[in-house]
DNA sequence: GTAGGTCGGTAAATCGTTTTACCGATGCCG
DNA sequence: CGGCATCGGTAAAACGATTTACCGACCTAC
């Protein structure tokens, strides 16, 4: 601590407020560039080490905490990514959504949640958060009905994106995950224990995930000589997998693979109020594990999915791409699609 | 489009990038001050109607949209709010969450989502999120164990702070909802039911939550004439519900009421595997009504409170402190709580 | 004729960092 | 003694908006 005793204007140095660069600066006898390029690490910074010890212990003092805004509009570089999610809370969703939190806060970025639906409806939230700087870049999930719209608007503006849970290949980058392995294992799964009527309770979008996992079942029920069974439309909720339940005619199929698993919840519900046995009457196995799965009645059989991953992986794409890599396009299936077991899967009882 | 002709300097307009704010003024011909006030709606601003046309023309043709890290340094507000959540796939904490994003949407604010234990742990992310500008208040969970030391740390920043689902009183805002009333609706269901021992599965966390919780419980058993039953030790995790449970001496009670609704799942698997028929031998209700409980086996018995709701008015209090209004402390109970039976509770079967 | 008022704006400082030049000593070499 | 590195920094211009003064022109009234 320098003992000057000049009472010349010596500004009130840390009077109130939080120490700026300045301010540590000046306690410091240095200029504001030698601070900023020492916190920062600048490698062409040449410094005495006395010098460099009295800075860095002068911030410490004060408690210097670089203005994250300013930092901002000086490099042009917020840190900080946008994630829009359809539906909080959706398990599958704020799953992925915890793995991206967690990585991006590994990586020094924070993360922005944002409702995708009125991204995709307002004009004025859309423009405050895409092109107003908020964000360095967006981790976006399509749509249920695969909704482009939104994508083709943030492609315009330039802002880096990045579609999770989506196998889309092209200019914009994705991250899924091996969807048509998922519905392969659950039908293979089925056909094993002997159905030999299998339906498929889909997500009721044409394209992408629900495309994939088509292909699964449809080439496991190939594998095994069987014909194809009923395709139901389904949905992302409870009450969609209801309904298509509802539409399915008994004895059509002894076996449902659901391509959603909180359809499928709602679809054992249909079962239930149907008086169908589950899995007696027909067996249910769906897509993705939730942590309630296992408490349902019957405890659902799922193929399980590494989500959390997903949102890792998905977060620490889009930083590469911030850092000028060109947009990937990965499946996450480090571990693997995992059948998992319970008891809403049985021989069939007929 | 003014058609002027002189081949100098005409700085190409919107060459590359977004336009900024004087290449509005520029175009439109006046001082980037007037788009500034102009857009801001500044009502001292006296303009001619003939310019505020152009103006505002000339905006809406470059697509100009003010770049939110230069407006907030000038202005320090973000327009951000930092919500702080210990477990983003609980499915309680991410209906809160939802809660809480669109109202912030609603009023024009963003919402950052932050790790409450990552926050307590290390020092550097929480400097960069509450210390760095990054956000203009934080809407802040208690832990699990109602660790304080994070809420004293962000206190001292001067940082605005309100506890979300928490009621206490004091310095810092909170939101809350009816806890006691929640456990007393309960448990006067059980004992309606004619149940005459009690438990209660409760929290682990001695304050706040789980005191009101335990009074309501208490209160009503008092009414009715019962001794109290048994206090379980429980926790916020379907494993903390399962091993609570576990060590329920069988007989010792007939109707649990459970202070979290996910170790009501684990306390009914525990039941389950130890031949305990729900409800026949002992009835479970929870607090906090989630999607999946009508789905569980049995159905689960709730006390449904407004989560969303919570995360809705706990934004909105926080948005009034940072008007300048005196922390509040909220109660919400719009909709009180509501108890919905379902197949988890019946009279005792002695 | 001039004091004052209104109209329709503008100039310039500011927010707090980062970064690109550049600069004055000092030492070294020939 | 002159040239030239090297050392250890510094000055100042960005980044893009906001906001507080203030200003010139024109009108009106006395």
């Amino acid at each position: 601590m320098p003992e000057r005793c000049q009472p010349t204007d010596d500004p009130p140095p840390p009077a109130a407020g939080r120490a700026k660069i300045s301010d540590v600066a000046r306690a410091a006898g240095v200029s504001p560039a030698v601070v900023s390029r020492l916190l920062r690490g600048d490698a062409a910074l040449r410094i005495r080490e006395e010098t460099r010890l009295r800075v860095l212990a002068v911030a410490e003092e004060l408690r210097y905490t670089p203005n994250e805004v300013a930092r901002a509009l000086r490099s042009s570089a917020v840190g900080i990514l946008g994630m829009a999610v359809h539906d909080t809370s959706n398990p599958v969703y704020s799953e992925i959504l915890a793995g991206a939190q967690a990585e991006a806060s590994a990586a020094g970025y924070a993360l922005l949640l944002a409702d995708a639906d009125e991204l995709a409806r307002t004009g004025r939230a859309f423009e405050k958060l895409v092109r107003g700087n908020r964000i360095d870049g967006l981790l976006l999930q399509r749509g249920p009905g695969g909704s482009d719209a939104t994508v083709a608007k943030v492609v315009s503006t330039r802002l880096p994106l990045l579609l999770v849970n989506d196998r889309t290949r092209g200019e914009v980058g994705s991250v899924g995950l091996d969807d048509e392995a998922a519905t392969y294992l659950a039908t293979r799964h089925l056909t094993g224990l002997g159905h030999t009527r299998v339906a498929h309770l889909h997500l009721g979008m044409p394209r992408g995930r629900s495309a994939a996992r088509t292909r699964g079942w449809r080439r496991a029920l190939e594998e095994a000589g069987l014909p194809e069974g009923p395709q139901l439309r389904g949905g992302h909720t409870t009450a969609d997998g209801q309904r298509a339940m509802d539409r399915l005619e008994p004895g059509a199929a002894t076996g449902v693979v659901v391509s959603n698993v909180l359809a499928a919840v709602g679809a054992m519900s249909s079962a239930r109020e149907r008086g169908l046995r589950v899995p007696g009457d027909v067996s249910v196995v769906a897509v993705h594990d939730v942590f309630f799965a296992p408490h349902l009645t019957p405890p659902l059989t799922v193929v399980r999915m590494p989500l959390r991953e997903l949102g890792r992986r998905s977060a620490a794409a889009l930083l590469r791409q911030l850092g000028g890599e060109p947009a990937p396009h990965e499946v996450v299936d480090d571990p693997p699609p995992e059948l998992v077991v319970r008891g809403s899967t049985g021989p069939p009882d007929r």
